[in-house]
DNA sequence: GCCAACGTTGGC
DNA sequence: GCCAACGTTGGC
């Protein structure tokens, strides 16, 4: 799961009351449906820090609610706002996160591309912007002995 | 700050 | 339903 750190950051999740946190915000349809299709309370997902120098995995947290209707979609206040959804039939979805661990070192882009096995990530794919995506179990292995 | 790549929008 | 224009993303 990617956050600009500026915008919001592994460092501000474990800050946030209960270390939780809302991942709202999400409003492209191929992430939309990996959150609401896919994640499920107890899943652990990588913290990705993008656009900043340099960019890379952070930490681990975990997601600790099914996925809901992200209510920020029906705030006209919200630069996210999009009137299309309703609470009956939300467009949009958000879980809830949870900080689980920091790394002591960044494990950068540069380095996540030097291993073969993550190459089919849509993270490393010139020109992919997707915001949310699975990450298969053999990957997760490798990115954890990547971690210090 | 630049700009390539991509998704979305809307006129036709 | 095509596709040009536009806005956004995100590495560099």
């Amino acid at each position: 799961m990617k956050s600009e750190p500026d915008v919001f950051s592994l460092a501000d999740l474990r800050k946030a009351p209960a270390m939780t946190a809302h991942w709202d915000g999400v409003r492209n349809y191929q992430a939309r449906n990996y959150i609401r299709d896919r994640m499920r309370h107890g899943d652990l997902a990588y913290f990705y820090h993008s656009s900043c120098r340099p960019p890379g995995i952070a930490g681990i947290i975990e997601i600790v609610s099914a996925p809901y209707a992200d209510h920020t979609a029906f705030d006209s206040k919200n630069p996210h706002f999009d009137p299309a959804g309703t609470a009956d039939n939300p467009r949009w979805y958000m879980v809830d996160v949870r900080f689980r661990q920091a790394f002591d070192t960044l494990i950068t882009l540069d380095t996540l591309r030097q291993h073969p096995p993550l190459l089919p990530l849509p993270l490393l794919q010139r020109g992919n912007r997707l915001s949310v995506m699975p990450v298969l179990p053999e990957q997760w292995k490798l990115i954890e002995t990547l971690a210090r």
